[in-house]
DNA sequence: ACTCTATGTAACATATATAGTTACAATAGG
DNA sequence: CCTATTGTAACTATATATGTTACATAGAGT
């Protein structure tokens, strides 16, 4: 399990935007309402911003998406949040190399599966997109 | 990225044994030869036995492969190493579903897509078989 | 222009997981 | 019994993420 919980208060960020609970969400509301402080709020923010998926006013405030729900999948949100390079599932010990002749050729080989691991869990995250996610919270309020 | 290299080490380690660079494999060769401590690779040693994937005898030492190369896959293998709970990629933040309407649903509504991409990384892991990544290694030394 | 409000960001504290290290008891082969 | 190795506890070090305070900066409305 990743160390970090960004993605997924990520993905929570941009649904509230979307439903808009307040017609003016800013770092404050959304912290308060996801539970965590408004400067984690703002540093996923910018993540989010860099990425293009919101935009973001300062003074009066408020932010917006910059794209439909249906254009903005999980793996664009993925994307934005995650910092391993290559967003590397797996990582190799330093210096795996250089004792050991196993060792200096196992990362080369090893990196094709991760590679089509990786892409095969990227592909099921852009198969969804926010419509889908707010779509399903929406209906669960409802019911 | 996940912040270990618990599971290419147990790769490492398990070609390590199978191609027995000494006929005699034990904690501290392995440790040189990967290049960490002798206590890391005992750490890991139960991890995969517990796993059933090797013997080991203390005293006179040495360890074994409990099944064929054939038989392991790089799935077997990050079952065994991987902590996290039913090995969950995704996480949520504590108290996420406390004060909104929104992360009261959000969790369980992604559960089912990150499962899904779980299952399709997953998958790909189960293909590759220790037997292969030694072919590799093989090919490699000799050309 | 002034004021208010929210963002941007630095700085520091805290929490957690991992990895490295030392030390030593337990165990099994010879 | 001796020796070598595992099993494991205990501690340290390190990295990453998160929480928090503080304050400069910018933009909307008056």
């Amino acid at each position: 399990m990743r160390t970090n919980t960004r993605y997924t208060e990520a993905i929570q960020i941009l649904c509230y935007i979307a439903i808009k609970q307040s017609n003016l969400p800013t770092s404050d509301k959304i912290a308060k309402s996801i539970n965590t402080n408004a400067v984690v709020v703002r540093r996923i923010f910018k993540m989010l911003k860099d990425a293009e998926l919101i935009n973001i006013k300062r003074g009066y405030g408020g932010c917006s998406l910059k794209k439909e729900t249906n254009e903005i999948t999980l793996l664009d949100v993925y994307k934005a949040v995650e910092t391993a390079e290559n967003r590397q599932i797996f990582k190799f010990h330093e210096g795996l190399s250089a004792s050991c002749v196993i060792g200096s050729k196992i990362e080369e080989i090893l990196k094709e599966p991760f590679q089509e691991a990786q892409i095969a869990l990227e592909e099921k995250l852009n198969n969804v997109t926010l419509e889908n996610v707010i779509f399903n919270i929406e209906k669960q309020i409802i019911s």
